[in-house]
DNA sequence: TTTATTTTTTAGGCTTATCTAAAAAATATT
DNA sequence: AATATTTTTTAGATAAGCCTAAAAAATAAA
């Protein structure tokens, strides 16, 4: 059994290597977990004793098949929780990650079974993330492209909100920006690289490099 | 914030000394917690520090106002936890403590409020435990008598079981014992406490005074 | 009431997960 | 290629929550 701590370093490497599967760095692991990076080494020997991580020191670290498995089991607990707490509670988008980090350690396979029959199998989470199956396959997203990386005048249906921060999240509420919104790329300005859009046809604004490499969706025309 | 284990200590606590509020002894608290005493008599200092517990050495401990309240919390959220999983994912009673025992400790009231009312702002578990209300008040229970106190040719409605283990509760099913379930003394056995019962006015068992003990019901007739 | 037993506390240790400071390795710059 | 900078690791500490063994206090028995 991991404890809660070892689950968290095993969720962030998967996080940050997906989908390139790059090795990551002692430091990235410390800066997300808001960690010393010290502790992050101590920890790593840990897990690579522990068959979870591939891991040789000053090369940075991967997951093993089994560490692997275990991080995609976390985050899809994490996204089931967070749809059980949107689509089930009536909680709005942007005030579920707190909980669903608490939520995706309980330790109990058929909880998350009859949760997810519950929630009738869903494919993705309210911020349109993908839920990996009792396997841990992930839903196909392939045609799904970055907001950031849209030419002018080409158009696309928001699918994801790759960042579950409530900060964003309430933000992209102000400008009315969710699942199944319409954006069409009016500018791009390359000095600081945001962008205008259009948002479903009528309202324009501005959106931040922060904010636009967080939107994904499908391209419209 | 209060951490797990310290929640657990005075959620105990409150238990070993419900309803009848007298002092608790460090042993009661480490056999029921499996640990030893002396980590036991640790806790209880740090306890006392944040002025949750009082508490003299070599005198017993009982819970203050706010440490009551803490305790009283924690249980309204296992109990509540334990009506979702069996109301809503179709648990059976038997299976939910484990898993209550982690999900009481999830902190957020707001998740708390929006669970009771989905759940439709129950008072008593699938267990017939009485649910405290949202300021800490029980739903009353007075009428209810233990079925190990009734005499001869008295009979009972069984309200509840006080004791949420698997190993009682599946045998429960067993010899065909559920809330709502009449239960008749036939015959009660000085030399053991056990007693002999009619269940619903059908099936004839013994059972024991560890059995008889846990079951409260209203007196019929 | 004195002695024996049980309960509780203290003292000293261990493990986990963190920290800071310093050393070592890798990377970037001149 | 030599030096400077950044990253990573090691070394040594700390706090929480547990342990065992021994001492102290309370309780029970003779």
């Amino acid at each position: 059994m991991l404890s809660y701590t070892e689950e968290n370093y095993l969720k962030i490497i998967f996080i940050l290597s997906y989908p390139t599967a790059k090795e990551i760095s002692t430091n990235d692991i410390a800066k997300n977990l808001n960690i010393n990076a010290a502790s992050v080494s101590d920890m790593l020997k840990k897990l690579k004793q522990k068959n979870l991580i591939d891991y040789a020191k000053y090369q940075g670290v991967s997951l093993t098949q089994e560490g692997r498995k275990i991080a995609v089991n976390i985050i899809r607990k994490h996204r089931l929780w967070e749809t059980f707490l949107v689509n089930t509670l009536n909680f709005s988008w942007d005030e579920v990650h707190d909980i669903a980090e608490q939520l995706e350690h309980i330790q109990s396979n058929l909880l998350i079974e009859k949760l997810y029959q519950f929630l009738g199998f869903p494919k993705f989470d309210p911020h349109g993330e993908p839920i990996p199956d009792e396997n841990g396959t992930f839903p196909e997203t392939k045609d799904w492209i970055c907001l950031n990386s849209c030419k002018k005048q080409q158009k696309i249906e928001v699918k994801s909100i790759t960042d579950d921060s409530s900060d964003l999240l309430q933000h992209l509420d102000k400008i009315s920006v969710n699942i199944g919104v319409k954006i069409e790329v009016i500018e791009k300005n390359s000095y600081d690289k945001s962008i205008d859009v259009l948002i479903n046809d009528i309202k324009q604004c501005t959106l931040s490099k922060e904010i636009s490499e967080k939107i994904y969706g499908v391209l419209l025309d």
